[in-house]
DNA sequence: AATCAAAGAACAACCGATTGCGCAAATTGC
DNA sequence: GCAATTTGCGCAATCGGTTGTTCTTTGATT
């Protein structure tokens, strides 16, 4: 069955002129007469013929191929972040003609990432999450490679794209505290990853806005079990707390699981309000209010300017996305 | 920074050996000298050398790398599936020293298939998908190239894996029958889905094995909205049904809210039943009922065969993978 | 009609590895 | 001690494209 593939010297031979004359039909660069090149171009067309991308690559020293460098944790596992992010990042790509190639890697091993730069398969690379001490990065940045990274980074030289999660949780926290709610509480994720103070400083921002005096002790951070929760809730509860701002959508489901545990009605006596708009939240009763992102598009608008940038167009080096707020059910006074 | 790379022409002048030495002493093929080799891996270790492995590539007319299929269906994209099972493909094939390359097709449109294969970028593929009728898998039937299916095909020929979703849901529907519940609903997926077939099939044989009849008015299929759950389990109550078994997550949650909404009472109305055992049912009030797979552990099992088809190893043609039953508070009578 | 520029096509080197083959040196057998 | 075999290594072709340079043809200019 599997027929022979078809080579750029097939076509030569079988149309009597040289491969320089078919690759310069394809590809449209160097001098080449019309009529040669419809003639080239019929024959390919008909014969269903495809360049072979691993000697392209090798000529022009280019793979085609973009790295998609997402993080192996368990925890990050339950939402489906990565996976819509990759769907955005993969259809773009693919009409850019790149194909994506998908590594794993620790917040402590970086040893793929290095297999991935040094095997010379791909042309650049797309960091799917930043920490505040990122050793990818730093990696990175050394080796020389182009690289984009989703979510924000302190160099101001390194390309990268966020929603712009400092505003939205400004916004959200704004809304609420205009509501006429002050004792709220965050429920945060790891400190060690950038998003997680971006939301923080949003919150804070909010507060400072509106000149409303903060109470730390209403901050938790690295909420990422849910004995912890489950914990911090019961602390909450206890302390008359108002509402309960959550930083992942795994978090508020079992702050829901455990206000429900506890015969605590939301919105009634506590509020509660997330960040993701999983459908999850849309869906629960009382519906969540939450922010939401564009994911699939965070994956398009990333892909696009890591390509522009190795293609060597000009880029925008910081890029943020937009986001919304859903105010709903259970956030209501 | 970027320094130019090394290729295998600068070490073997470096050490003043041919470069075929140099690439015996690599690959460990061919004859060569202990002393020689080991002065060469010396060298490569040294300078952090790798080969290029797209220049292997051509040479050996081989890419290690292999496509990972998903579809890009809106609806499968909140549930972890595809992140999960890719990341079990993903560390395996590193840990084989092959990249993964992912590519999104929907069930109607091949075309980025086809552009994978006929880039001759990937020696193999992993479609993560099967459909009863399936376009894509006739197409790579007809290419020739190495390829597995994670679900079932009719096939015999073909390579394929899947977790034993007719037996695991046989299973579970057996001990609820085997708990005296009788009016039991199940909620299934699409029907161009191969795994919804092989679910269905063992939620029968579960009646048959018993001699117990079945209702076929209590089964309904292509259940993939919403809208449609929130009719379905009216109508269920309104009949007194006894046990509604669901076959995916978004499924589940979307009963459950309704439940909630019509004041239903779980597990003291109506008991619940699904499968995929995410974190969502698992920390749920009650607890719900399902069926668990390790996805984790099928990208691995998936990604090896496959590569050892590719290296023309034997391999099973047809894999089970196991399940597990967790009966929890949702279906106690 | 002679001159010159531009266009069209081909030659050949190159990208960075692998690999069949051949040659010389070392080892073995008798 | 000499032939036969084995071992170690290098030459050069090859994989399938791209691209700088050269050669030939065509067309325009004066």
């Amino acid at each position: 069955m599997n027929k022979k593939k078809m080579t750029i010297d097939d076509i030569a031979r079988e149309l009597s002129v040289s491969k320089t004359t078919v690759s310069r039909a394809i590809s449209g660069k160097g001098r080449i007469g019309q009529q040669t090149r419809d003639k080239v171009m019929a024959y390919i067309k008909e014969n269903d013929y495809r360049p072979s991308a691993i000697a392209k690559g090798l000529a022009q020293q280019k793979t085609y191929n973009i790295g998609f460098v997402m993080p192996g944790d368990c925890n990050l596992m339950d939402i489906p972040f990565f996976q819509k992010c990759l769907l955005g990042v993969s259809e773009m790509a693919a009409s850019l003609d790149y194909d994506v190639l998908v590594s794993i890697i620790s917040e402590r091993d970086i040893s793929q990432l290095e297999r991935l730069v040094n095997n010379h398969k791909v042309d650049g690379i797309i960091l799917s999450r930043t920490l505040i001490d990122d050793e990818a990065v730093k990696y990175l940045c050394e080796k020389g490679i182009p690289f984009i990274t989703i979510g924000t980074t302190k160099d101001k030289s390194i390309i990268q794209i966020d929603n712009d999660h400092r505003r939205a949780c400004k916004e959200l926290v704004s809304l609420l505290l205009s509501k006429g709610i002050r004792k709220m509480a965050l429920l945060g994720g790891d400190k060690t990853h950038m998003v997680s103070e971006k939301r923080l400083k949003g919150y804070m921002d909010a507060y400072s806005e509106l000149g409303i005096p903060l109470d730390n002790a209403l901050i938790y951070m690295d909420v990422n079990n849910n004995v912890i929760v489950d914990e911090i809730v019961e602390n909450l509860i206890c302390d008359n707390i108002e509402c309960i701002v959550c930083m992942d959508d795994f978090i508020c489901m079992q702050v829901l699981n455990k206000l429900r545990k506890q015969k605590i009605r939301v919105p009634a006596d506590v509020k509660v309000a997330s960040f993701y708009n999983s459908l999850l939240l849309e869906r629960n009763i009382p519906a969540i209010t939450s922010l939401s992102f564009d994911i699939h598009e965070l994956g398009m608008v990333t892909c696009k300017t890591l390509i522009d940038h190795i293609e060597e167009k000009e880029v925008q080096y910081r890029t943020l996305l937009g986001y919304e707020v859903s105010m709903r059910e259970s956030t209501q006074v």
